[in-house]
DNA sequence: AATCTTTTTGCAACAAAGTTGCATGTGATT
DNA sequence: AATCACATGCAACTTTGTTGCAAAAAGATT
């Protein structure tokens, strides 16, 4: 099953055009084992010693640029990234989903089967993406 | 007119149990002024070398916690500040209505009169506040 | 109006978070 | 194996936010 995961990992970066690397892999790793969203610090944290801070930066801004993982506004303005869909592209990102925190545990899930709803602005106003996030109690800590 | 605002920063002062500042005064009148949201970063340019970063910081904080101003997160995690409604108090906002973010200007406007609409979650999670941000091109810049 | 008390402010020092340039190391391609 | 482009680590720096404390200002009391 590692052997899979492993696998998973290097078709992820292939298809993106990324070189196989260390850190890559690593902090891929973590988004696919993790339920939830991580914080740059989470991932600094999990990787120890083994990767520089910089390096860290460094990748998330590229798994971001190419559309393997999307970031989510919090209420406490920290930053969290989560696994994109499949299907996201390069710049055109279609996670129009909702985002959970629990306020309790920290935990950020990405709700992926709850779409977010449209909804009717004032004249004037041209929409183009919404995003939603909702705090509560997850099932864990209700 | 401009007498007119000054009460009108007094009276909230007052109301808040707040003693009445110079950069609180400052602050109140620069949120009265404007018709978007504030970065923490904005305040301290347009106040020029008038006060310490340190006191913005305090202000804002003072600001929030008595529900005078509420925080908005935003998709490239920077931290805006609005105005509340006069019926915010202490600890209980219900400033439940949809933000707007010109991709543009990056002005960030509170749509007061459109309410963030409820969604259903899977089984399990307990919903306590929604909140939404949209963004896209505001009335000016369309 | 003068005095006392409480709160707010500015300063300094610090901590945390994020950025940039550059030399070196590693992965991909032939 | 040699080459080349790209990724990494390091150092130095900027930006952002926090904390303790003494001085200053605001509010209350006489
Ligand atoms: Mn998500
Ligand atoms: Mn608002
Ligand atoms: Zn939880
Ligand atoms: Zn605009």
């Amino acid at each position: 099953m590692f052997l899979m995961m492993e696998a998973q990992i290097d078709e992820i970066l292939r298809k993106n055009q990324l070189s196989v690397t260390g850190s890559r892999k690593r902090i891929l790793e973590l988004f696919l084992m993790s339920n939830g969203a991580l914080a740059h610090g989470d991932i600094e944290k999990k990787t120890g010693e083994k990767f520089d801070r910089v390096t860290v930066y460094r990748t998330l801004q590229t798994f971001l640029e190419k559309g393997i993982i999307h970031s989510i506004p919090t209420p406490d303005n920290s930053v969290l990234y989560a696994l994109c869909k499949d299907d996201c592209s390069e710049g055109h990102h279609h996670d129009n989903h909702v985002h959970f925190i629990c306020s309790i545990c920290g935990k950020t899930i990405c709700l992926a089967d709850v779409t977010v709803p449209e909804v009717k602005l004032p004249v004037g106003f041209l929409p183009h993406e919404y995003q939603m996030v909702v705090t509560g109690l997850c099932k864990e800590c209700r």
